[in-house]
RNA sequence: CGGAGUGUGGCUCAGUCUGGUAGAGCACCGCGUUCGGGACGCGGGGGUCGCAGGUUCGAAUCCUGCCACUCCGACCA
């Protein structure tokens, strides 16, 4: 992309209702733009990273043997009437009335309609297990939105729902997102840690949310810090065979938000030593909930015995949007976002500092050519902007790597490339620079 | 939902107390000088001062009502 031809309007002031730093930087380098209270625009600097987070997400949904499908944004007020929501939910419910006078409401979350969708098809235990999901719009209508996408009312979120035959089956597909969640957020370059959650009225110990961390994490978190070793399971990991030793692992530590600490545990567990105390953001949260909705909304299959019963149910819940957020206040400092590869808008950014000097041009759009071959999706900076105001631009967007091209240095055969996450600069030829982003 | 604030050009803000017919910096447009870490000069465009009433010869400024947004707390992916 030639940024002469893009859309990224930078900000060089901070808007003064941005608090935190995520908030801020989306703010200022042109992913964002707020319509109203905890609702936004995602502009294309923002776009771009979204998709990247929902296409990483939805790999690792496949590969766990989740199937994907979409459901509307709105539903009806008798889908959740069946399962008593409708009236529990209070005011984070948008209602809505369409021109019939029937009552609509904006989906907070999906139980109900993958319930309804469930039972309408799939009657036996031979159908089992399944897991469908989808990515889309949700809205809860917060009392109080703040601090940008991190708590918006309108968000995206991936929504996974397990069916099964018997609690051990529901274990399984519990075990099954687990994993996935775990190679989801390492792929985008973040440690999540799961914590156990609360249950509810469930009970159990059938729920985790999954932890980044980050100075500026909205709520404390405590952990013996080995977790932070422990291995991520590969991309061969086989989500058919047994998972148990991997959730062991996991959740074997102690690491618990600051809602479900427990000190008297926590310190007769964890050796002085091996203590953390740090701040974290809630990215994903896994949920076990039996016969919960399948029971009101009668969602039963029959069993090899021939006796129907309620399909037991899970929920497994990731931030997409939040995600965006969450990797920001995770991955910056003061210039600005410092992406990881993985999430990066572009891969990265080619500093023209003399358009219209033909020996810069061409090594530009050598770079260019090259790169784009490579899949490494450049940003070119051709405007007319000048040399200061192009490198912190750059800073600010935060792409992995810059490759600086100018005649100062090509009179030598020499470019500059920079790495933004050190601020490591070496200079080489272009061909080098090349082969280094290239590999 | 309790408490506290703020609405003035695209952004950050001054002007409001003490009423007199709208300003600064940045951004934008033109010309020129510049050009390797957010340059400078000259000229220029852009604002129903959140909305609606009211007081007054005259309202960004005073009064009343409404709306939006922000912050602290409680609540939540």
């Amino acid at each position: 992309m030639r940024l002469s031809r893009y859309f990224l309007p930078v900000l060089k002031q901070t808007p003064s209702e941005a608090q935190i730093p995520s908030h801020r930087l989306m703010l200022r380098a042109g992913m964002l733009r707020q319509e109203a209270a905890g609702i936004y625009a995602w502009l294309p600097l923002g776009h771009r990273v979204l998709k990247k987070i929902e296409q990483i997400v939805r790999e690792e949904m496949d590969r766990a043997g989740a199937i994907e499908l979409l459901m509307p944004t709105l539903q009806l007020a008798d889908l959740w009437r069946e399962s008593g929501r409708y009236d529990d939910y209070g005011k984070e419910m948008l209602r809505i009335t369409d021109r019939h006078e029937r009552e609509l409401l904006f989906g907070p979350t999906n139980e109900e309609m993958i319930t309804e969708i469930f039972r309408a098809y799939v009657h036996s235990y031979k159908d089992l297990p399944k897991n469908l999901y989808h990515i889309q719009w949700k809205f809860r209508d917060e009392q109080r939105p703040r601090f940008g996408v991190m708590r918006g009312r309108e968000f995206l979120m991936k929504d996974a729902y397990s069916f099964d035959l018997d609690e051990a089956g529901g274990r399984r597909s519990y075990n099954q997102m687990f994993v996935a969640y775990l190679r989801t957020f390492a792929r985008m370059g973040l440690t999540a840690i799961p914590m156990k959650a609360e249950t509810g009225p469930i009970g159990g110990d059938l729920s985790h949310e999954f932890i980044v961390l980050a100075e500026t994490g909205e709520s404390a978190v405590f952990c013996d810090k080995r977790v932070l070793d422990l291995p991520i399971p590969g991309a061969g990991v086989d989500y058919d065979g047994d998972l148990t030793p991997i959730i062991k692992q996991w959740t074997t530590l102690y690491a618990a938000t600051e809602d479900v600490h427990d000190a008297a545990r926590y310190e007769s567990e964890v050796s002085e030593d091996n203590r953390m105390t740090a701040r974290g953001i809630e990215v994903g949260q896994v949920f076990f909930f039996g016969d919960k909705y399948s029971k009101p909304m009668k969602a039963n299959v029959t069993g090899p015995d021939g006796v129907d019963r309620p399909v037991q149910m899970g929920s497994y819940g990731v931030g997409v949007s939040r995600l965006a957020g969450a990797i920001i206040e995770a991955c910056h400092d003061d210039d600005g976002i410092i992406w990881p590869e993985a999430v990066a808008p572009f891969g990265v950014g080619i500093v023209n500092l003399r358009p219209g000097d033909a020996e810069v041009d061409a090594a530009c759009a050598k770079a260019y050519d090259v790169l784009t071959a490579a899949g490494k999706e450049p940003l070119l900076d051709d405007t007319d902007e000048r040399p200061g105001g192009k490198f912190a631009t750059m800073d600010l967007i935060g792409l992995p790597w810059q490759l600086i091209i100018g005649p100062r240095g090509l009179k030598d055969g020499v470019v500059e490339l920079k790495r933004r996450a050190t601020g490591e600069r070496r200079t080489l030829s272009l061909d080098d620079a090349l082969t280094t982003i290239a590999g």
